[in-house]
This record gives structure tokens, C-alpha cells and sequence, in this order.
DNA sequence: CTATAGTGGAACACGATTGTTCCGTTGTGG
DNA sequence: CCACAACGGAACAATCGTGTTCCACTATAG
């Protein structure tokens, strides 16, 4: 069994790209070797990962759609009523935390793929119409709003966390609560 | 009467500050060459105003306060039942546009004064506890996510007009509509 | 034990940005 | 017309991040 095997390359890839997720949250242009000195590692490995910087942008930029989609498939959109589908999505959506709010601020990680719309986009738009159809929400309020208010809420949360010093818990509730009120007819 | 008198100068301020922002928005790692090219000057008349590049960046910073203490004071905070207030509020900010983007996705422009409790700050967070007296919000509801809440409803707003192309006065419409779901008791 | 994968660090060249200096030009008030 | 304020542009040194190369060290599979 090689080092390969063993996973070792893959745990290392992840602390850098985990990393580069918590250096960059904390400033958009920090350096490579910020990033390194982050992961606990020299600025030569990451360059063994990632050639260039675009390189390492880009996988992140991928990680997260790839965590989207993991969790939206988690949160089961297609069962059950449609407004209990929107929570558990909310719900798994929260638990992204820094991942999600890199996206909201950094544009040059939503460079290629980022404009097609993924598959989570098309499952969270079939879920909303559904709820539209299910009489679950306001008709005054456009489906692409809907979107946006459930993403911009996630970052609200966040925020709420992070300047105000609320708890978790208590920022998820007012998420969801916030949302069903805007949502109900 | 001098050409300083004139307000030469002040324009010329004006001009490089607005180009900041304008280019900022779409790059936020322009280079102050970028910015003079698009404000219509030389590097060297940036210089003149702003010695570095930072004391560019906290101008900026102290220039969207200065816009967000106006808008407050245009939305006569004090008068008038809380909820109307808070509409007026939420159409003043709204008129803000870019150069609320800017401080959302910056966290460079937001260095020093930005911790501190602005006088908006204040009168926002006397607006709101009066709105909650007058039993116009929702209990459950903290004022700091209300605060919170009303910065990102304009955002969402701003994003609804820029990437699903919809018009600033419906953008508007949804964000007060929105709000004022979120706090009804 | 030995070969190899994985790593860290020093050193280097390169490009881009920044900050500064100097000089020529423009335009306007007096 | 003259003086001065303001500007643009060229040129320069210094800095910083990037990308690359090379070498030594460590651990582990075989």
C-alpha cells in the first residue's frame, strides 16, 4: 500500500484548501503564504497541488458547489411538503457557514461553472415552484427572490453570528422564522 | 477668487472617489492605475489627494458614512409611525446602490471608524426599539437582526437587479414588502 | 535496510504595483 | 501679460507576491 493509497495526498489537499477557506474569509488578498502558514505547511507544497493561484481559486470554487450539492441532496427537497423541504434545505444550507460566505464575497471564486446553473439550482427551483403550486407561498413574491432571500438570509445568519455574537442555534431560528414569514401568503 | 475656491480641487476628488468605487465594485484588486484611468486623471494627481493607496480606501470608507448618515437623516427617523419610518429608511439606503455593495464585499474599507457605533447606528437603533414599543414588531425578533436583517434585504435587492436583471423599482417593492412581513408581529 | 513518496526551506528571477521625483503644459485669476 | 495652481507623463527605486528550481530531511512500504 503506497502513501498514495493511505490518502495522505487527499487529507493534505484538504487542510490547504480548508485553509485558503479561512485565511480568505478573514482578508480577500491575503498571500499564498498566509494561506501556507495557515495550513501548516510550506508555500512550495501548495504550489505542488495547485500550479497557480487561479488554480487554487478554482478548486475552492468547485469544493463549495460540490458541498452545495451534497447538501442539498441531504436536505431531501423533493419529499414531504414543500415548506418543511425549504427548512431542512435552510438547515443544511446554515451548516456551510464560512464555506457559503466566501461565495457571497469573493467573485473570483464563481469564475466558470458558477454562471451554468447547477443541478442544486434546478432541484431548489423545482422546489419552490412546488411550493408555489402548493399555495405555500406569497404569489407577490417572484421565484428568482425567493432564491435570493433564502441565500441573502443564510448570510444574515452568519453575520448575526459573527458581529452580534448570537448563538448558533439562535441565528438558524430566526433564519427559518424570517423566511416562513416572508414566504407565507 | 483662487481656482481652490473654486471647488477644482473638490471635484477632482469627487471624480477619483467615484472611479474608485465604480471600478472597485468590479474589481476589487484594481490597481490605482486602473482607478485614474477611469476617473480620467494621472496616477500622479491620485497621489496628490490620497499619499497611499490606503488613505484612498478609508476616504472611501468615510465617504459611504458620510452617505449613509445623510440618507438617515433624509428618512426623518423620528416622525411618523415606526413602520413608515423604516420604509422611508429602506428607500433612502436603497438609493445608495454601489457604494453599499462596496462596503458589504470590503472589509478593507470598514478599518477603524466603521467599529465604532455611528450616529445612523444610533438613530436606527432608536427607530427600531420605538417600533418595537409601539408593538409594531414582532417580539421574537432581536433589533440587532432587525438591523441586520434591513443592511441584507438591500443587498438581496441589489443582487435581485444585477443578476436576474430586475427593475430597481420592483427590486425596491419586494425588499419593503419583505421587511415588513418580517416584522409583523 | 533501501527506495521512494512527500515534504520544508532557501534561493532565485520575474512581473506588477506602489510611492516618489522632476519637468513640461494648461488654464485661470489678477 | 504674469504668476500660480493644477495637471499629465516619464522615469525611477523599492517592495511584494508569484512561480520555479534545487537540495536536504523524514517516514514508510517492500
Amino acid at each position: 500500500m503506497t502513501v498514495a493509497d493511505t490518502g495522505l495526498r487527499a487529507r493534505t489537499r484538504r487542510a490547504i484548501l480548508d485553509a485558503a477557506f479561512a485565511t480568505l474569509i478573514k482578508n480577500p488578498s491575503a498571500s499564498l503564504s498566509d494561506v501556507a502558514a495557515s495550513a501548516g505547511v510550506g508555500r512550495t507544497t501548495i504550489h505542488r497541488y495547485f500550479p497557480e493561484r487561479s488554480a487554487l481559486l478554482t478548486a475552492m470554487g468547485q469544493d463549495v458547489l460540490d458541498k452545495i450539492g451534497a447538501a442539498t441532496l441531504k436536505a431531501r427537497p423533493e419529499e414531504g411538503p414543500a415548506l418543511a423541504a425549504l427548512d431542512r434545505l435552510c438547515q443544511e444550507y446554515f451548516e456551510l457557514g464560512d464555506y457559503l460566505m466566501l461565495a457571497f464575497m469573493e467573485p473570483t471564486l464563481t469564475s466558470p461553472e458558477w454562471e451554468e446553473e447547477s443541478e442544486s439550482d434546478r432541484m431548489v427551483a423545482k422546489l419552490i415552484s412546488r411550493a408555489h403550486r402548493e399555495g405555500s407561498i406569497d404569489p407577490a413574491m417572484p421565484a428568482s427572490w425567493v432564491h435570493q432571500v433564502l441565500w441573502t438570509l443564510m448570510y444574515a445568519g452568519w453575520q448575526h453570528v459573527r458581529e452580534d455574537e448570537a448563538p448558533k442555534h439562535d441565528a438558524l431560528t430566526l433564519c427559518l422564522r424570517s423566511l416562513r414569514k416572508i414566504l407565507a401568503p
